[in-house]
DNA sequence: TACTTTCAACTG
DNA sequence: CGGACAGTTGAAAGTA
C-alpha cells in the first residue's frame, strides 16, 4: 500500500476509532457509470496530508480505461479495506464509479464532505471548488489550467478522430497528465481540508452532528435505491413511442393545413410573433416568480394561454397544445427511460436514477437521470389522459407488486401544528374536510355546491389558495388561482388569515426572525437560510423542510425494517425503490402480506412527538400490480396501534 | 464554438 | 416595496 500516516494527528475525532482516514477522489471519462464511463485516475490524501496518485490509460478512440494489474489491486485493496474511513466530496458518485468499474464493494466508513457543507448552509454553493475557495480560500487555478489544456487537446483530438464528450469535464484524460495529476491531488487535498474544517463543529455534537449523521444514513439508503433501480416495461416504451410519434405527425399535418408549417413549435419567440403580432391576440403575461423579480413582464405562449386561444376557436393553438404534450412525454420521459435504462442482473429492464441528498435548500431530495419526481401523474389531473409516462413503470417479476405509500396532507399538518393554529389543529384532529369548508365559506353564495363537480372544482381552488398563502403568494397570484378579480382576491386572503390566525402570526414571526438572524431553525435543528428581501419564504422553508426531515427519517426506517426482516423463504425480500417527496415506493412479493404494515409503521413513526401532534402522521397505501398509472387503494389498509 | 439564459413542460 | 415554494430537463436564443 502506498498510504502511510507518519503520526496520528491529535484525534479526538469520533468518526474513526481505529484505522486510517483517507480522502479519495476519482477522475472519470464521464458521468454515466451505468453506461460505460469509468474512472481513470485516483487520488488519495491521508489525514496527515500525504498524497498518492494512480493513473491508468484511456484509449482516446474507445474511451476505454486500462490499469496495470498492480495498480488495480492497490485500489481495490483500498476500497475493500473496512478499517479505512473514506472521505469524499459527493461520495455516491465516486463509489458508484468504482463499484461499477472494479465490480467490488466499497467497505468501511464513508464520510461525505458535501453533506457537512449542505447541512452547514444549504443556501450556498457546495461544489468542491467554489466551496473551498470560499471557506478555505483555495484558488481554482488548477482546474482552469487543466481545462485550458483539455480544450487544446480536444481541438487536436477532433482532427485525429478521437471520441469526444460534449462536456470538457468528461475529457480530462486528454489534458496534460501533469496538470491532471496536480488537479486530482489538489481535489483530495481540498476534501481533507474540508474535513478538518468541519470536524470541530461536528465533534461539538448537538443538532449539527445529528443531522450530518442522519444525512449519511440517507445517502446510503438512496444509494441502495439507485442500485436496485425501478422496473421499466420496454414493450410499453415502444408502444408509447409509436403512439406519441403518431400524435405528433397527425397534428403537424393539421398545422400544415392551417398554413403554419414553417413555425418552430418549440420556439416561444416564433409563437409569440404569430399570436401577438399576426393574430393580434390581447396580451397574456407570464406569472412572475420571485426569481424573475427584476425582469420586465413578458408575453407568454404557454399552454394556459394557448388553451384560452383554443377556446376562442383557434385551431393552431389547439394543435400546439396537443403537439407539445406528446413531444414532452416523448422527449422528457419515454425516450429518457429507453436511453437511461439497462438490464439488471435478473434480466429486467431497469432505471437507475440518481438521488441528490444535497440539492434543495429545504433539504428535500431531488432526482436526476431521469427525474422520477416530475413524471406526469394523470390521477391528479382533470384532463390529460394522454400523459401516459407512468405506464412504463412496472413491478419486476410475476408475484411482484409495488406499494406506493403517501403521507396524508403532511404539509398541512406540519403548518398547523408548527404554528399551533387552534382552528387548523382542531379541523385536522376532527378529520374535517378543511378545503371543502373553506370553499363553502368563500363561494357557496355564488355557486351551486350541491353539484359535486362544482364543489370539486372550488374545493381544489380553496386548497390551492391555502398552499399559495403558505408559499407566500400575493393578491396577483391568488387572482390567478381563484380566477377572480382584485377585490375578490383580497377578500379571499382576509378570510384565510381570519380562519387561521395562528398560521398568519407564525408566518410573520418567522419572517421577523429571518430578517434578524438570516435564518430560521426547524424542529430538527436545521437552519434554513433566508436572504434579505426573501423573508416571506421563511414559512415555506420551515414547512417544506420539516416535511422533508420526516421523510428522510422515514426512508431510513423503512430501509432498516425491510433489510433486517427475514421473510418466508418463498418470498423475495421487499425493497425500498423510490421516493417522491411525500411518497415512497416499495417492491415486494404480493403474497408477503406483512409489508404494507411495515411501511406504514415506519412512515408514521414517532415524528408526531417532535412536531407536537397528539396523533401519528397518517399514510395511505396504494398497490400496483400492472403499472404505475394503475395504482389502486390497498384494501384493507394496515391498522396501527395508536401511540401517544 | 461553447457557454449561459430564457421559456415551457412536468412534479410535490 | 411586495414577491407562489422547491426542483430537472430540453430547445431556442443570446453572448463571448
Amino acid at each position: 500500500m502506498k498510504f502511510k500516516i507518519k503520526k496520528q494527528r491529535k484525534v479526538p475525532i469520533e468518526i474513526s476509532i481505529e484505522g486510517r482516514i483517507v480522502a479519495f477522489d476519482t477522475e472519470t471519462t464521464g458521468l454515466r457509470f451505468h453506461h460505460g464511463d469509468a474512472p481513470f485516475a485516483f487520488s488519495f490524501t491521508d489525514y496527515e496530508g500525504n498524497d498518492s496518485y494512480i493513473r491508468g490509460d484511456v484509449d482516446p478512440f474507445t474511451r476505454k480505461v486500462s490499469l496495470s494489474r498492480e495498480d488495480e489491486a492497490t485500489i481495490v485493496e483500498f476500497l475493500e479495506d473496512a478499517t479505512i474511513t473514506k472521505v469524499m466530496h459527493n461520495a455516491k458518485f465516486d463509489i458508484g464509479m468504482c463499484e461499477q468499474y472494479f465490480g467490488c464493494k466499497v467497505k468501511g466508513k464513508i464520510i461525505d464532505t458535501m453533506i457537512f457543507a449542505h447541512v452547514w448552509d444549504s443556501s450556498r454553493p457546495i461544489g468542491l471548488k467554489p466551496l473551498c475557495n470560499r471557506v478555505l480560500n483555495i484558488s481554482e487555478q488548477d482546474q482552469k489550467d487543466l481545462q485550458a489544456s483539455v480544450v487544446r487537446a480536444r481541438a487536436k483530438g477532433k482532427k485525429a478522430g478521437y471520441t469526444l464528450s460534449s462536456d470538457v469535464k468528461a475529457d480530462y484524460h486528454l489534458g496534460d497528465p501533469e496538470l491532471c495529476k496536480q488537479y486530482a491531488v489538489t481535489d483530495t487535498q481540498r476534501t481533507m481540508q474540508l474535513f478538518w474544517f468541519f470536524e470541530e463543529p461536528y465533534n461539538e455534537g448537538g443538532a449539527y452532528k445529528e443531522l450530518v449523521d442522519m444525512e449519511h444514513k440517507v445517502l446510503m439508503v438512496t444509494k441502495r435505491m439507485e442500485d436496485r433501480g425501478v422496473g421499466i416495461d420496454w414493450g410499453k416504451c415502444i408502444e408509447l413511442t409509436e403512439y406519441y410519434e403518431d400524435t405528433k405527425s397527425g397534428f403537424l399535418d393539421l398545422i400544415n393545413v392551417e398554413g403554419y408549417g414553417d413555425v418552430n413549435l418549440n420556439s416561444p419567440k416564433q409563437l409569440a410573433k404569430v399570436f401577438y403580432e399576426d393574430k393580434l391576440m390581447p396580451p397574456i403575461y407570464r406569472t412572475r416568480k420571485s426569481k424573475d423579480k427584476g425582469r420586465a413582464k413578458s408575453l407568454t405562449t404557454d399552454s394556459k394561454a394557448l388553451q384560452h386561444w383554443a377556446s376562442l376557436g383557434d385551431t393552431f393553438a389547439k394543435c400546439i397544445i396537443a403537439y407539445r404534450e406528446a413531444d414532452h412525454q416523448l422527449k422528457n420521459f419515454v425516450s429518457v427511460f429507453m436511453d437511461e435504462g439497462k438490464k439488471d442482473k435478473d434480466g429486467f429492464f431497469t432505471l437507475h436514477p440518481n438521488y441528490r441528498t444535497c440539492g434543495p435548500i429545504t433539504a428535500r431530495l431531488s432526482c436526476t437521470t431521469p427525474n422520477l419526481m416530475n413524471i406526469s401523474n394523470p390521477q391528479t389531473r382533470e384532463s390529460g389522459v394522454s400523459l401516459r409516462a407512468r405506464e412504463c413503470f412496472t413491478p419486476r417479476g410475476e408475484n411482484t407488486v409495488l406499494y406506493f405509500t403517501d403521507y396524508s396532507q403532511v404539509e398541512v399538518w406540519v403548518s398547523m401544528f408548527l404554528s399551533k393554529d387552534e382552528a387548523g389543529m382542531k379541523a385536522l384532529l376532527d378529520n374535517e374536510d378543511m378545503h371543502k369548508n373553506m370553499a363553502l365559506k368563500l363561494w357557496s353564495h355564488m355557486y351551486d355546491f350541491s353539484n359535486p363537480a362544482v364543489l370539486k372544482k372550488w374545493r381544489k381552488r380553496a386548497k390551492f389558495c391555502l398552499f399559495g398563502l403558505i408559499y407566500g403568494a400575493g393578491v396577483g397570484s391568488i387572482m390567478d388561482t381563484a380566477g377572480c378579480g382584485l377585490d375578490e382576491a383580497k377578500k379571499i386572503i382576509r378570510v384565510f388569515w381570519d380562519t387561521y390566525p395562528g398560521l398568519h402570526t407564525y408566518s410573520k414571526q418567522l419572517s421577523e426572525e429571518a430578517e434578524i438572524n438570516g435564518y430560521v431553525t426547524g424542529p430538527y435543528g436545521r437552519r434554513y437560510h433566508v436572504t434579505g428581501d426573501d423573508s416571506y419564504k421563511a414559512l415555506n422553508y420551515m414547512i417544506q423542510g420539516t416535511a422533508a426531515e420526516v421523510m428522510k427519517r422515514a426512508l431510513i426506517s423503512i430501509d432498516k425494517a425491510l433489510t433486517f426482516r427475514k421473510p418466508k423463504k418463498k418470498f423475495k425480500k421487499a425493497k425500498l425503490l423510490l421516493t417522491i417527496h411525500d411518497e415512497t415506493g416499495v417492491e415486494a412479493d404480493k403474497r408477503d402480506k406483512a409489508v404494507p404494515k411495515l411501511i406504514v409503521e415506519a412512515m408514521s413513526g414517532e415524528f408526531h412527538k417532535m412536531l407536537g401532534m397528539p396523533v401519528r402522521l397518517k399514510a395511505d397505501v396504494e398497490v400496483v400490480t400492472t403499472n404505475w398509472a394503475e395504482k389502486e387503494k390497498l384494501d384493507p389498509q394496515p391498522v396501527l396501534k395508536d401511540i401517544t
